[in-house]
DNA sequence: CCTATGATCATCT
DNA sequence: GATGATCATAGGA
């Protein structure tokens, strides 16, 4: 159970961190409430060069100035009205890369998540997709800007078994052209729990 | 199996 | 006033 670090965050290279977060256990105690499950799908949005991303061409604005912090801060923002999207901001102040969670397989607390859902029964709907995955950890955008390290969101390297990463094209970003080419997906081939695969 | 559509609002133009 | 890093459901092939 080893929590993981800010400074691990704060790397240059978004792409590889989110690979590296797969298999990696995400937490919240939301409420005092603790539910947590392991990371099985992300996605990396490389700041100003990435037109997928919400803060490409150096795009600054309300919503974007968080992705311009200091790696190891949360990233959530409403988005079509009714999804809750999380995302890990990464790299240094200054540089708006992030990481989306699209995916996780429940560990702890899974009746909690299931209320949330209003579902009765445990299956791959749960928590895959990254609407799906805010609404089962209770994240919303009141939490936007806090620590990915803290006291109501971190993650620990509970690495169990090797996970069987499986690199693809992003989802919902046909608008970005060339980039939404991009092989910067990520999800684990072993886990029923990914949205697409 | 597949494509179409409504929900619903903060943010940006 | 338009739009989106989505989801669930409905209806047709």
């Amino acid at each position: 159970m080893k929590k993981i670090p800010a400074s691990f965050f704060q790397s240059h290279q978004v792409v590889q961190l989110a690979e590296e977060l797969l298999g990696c256990e995400l937490c919240t105690t939301i409420n005092g409430v603790l539910t947590t499950g392991i990371i099985t799908e992300t996605e990396a949005y490389a700041g100003k060069g990435d037109k997928a991303c919400h803060a490409h061409m150096g795009r600054f604005t309300k919503r974007t100035s968080v992705m311009y912090e200091s790696g190891g801060i949360a990233y959530i923002y409403l988005c079509y009205g009714i999804h809750h999207l999380f995302n890990i901001v990464t790299n240094t102040k200054g540089n708006a890369d992030a990481v989306l969670i699209r995916a996780i397989e429940p560990k702890t607390g899974i009746d909690i998540m299931l209320s949330r859902r209003k579902k009765s029964k445990l299956d791959k709907t749960l928590s895959s997709g990254p609407g799906n995955v805010s609404k089962a950890l209770g994240l919303d955008k009141s939490l936007n800007g806090i620590s990915v390290c803290g006291e109501k969101i971190w993650l620990q390297n509970t690495q169990k078994e090797p996970v069987n990463i499986v690199k693809t094209t992003r989802i919902g970003v046909d608008y970005a052209g060339e980039d939404a080419k991009l092989p910067w997906r990520f999800y684990d081939a072993n886990s029923s729990f990914v949205s697409v695969k």
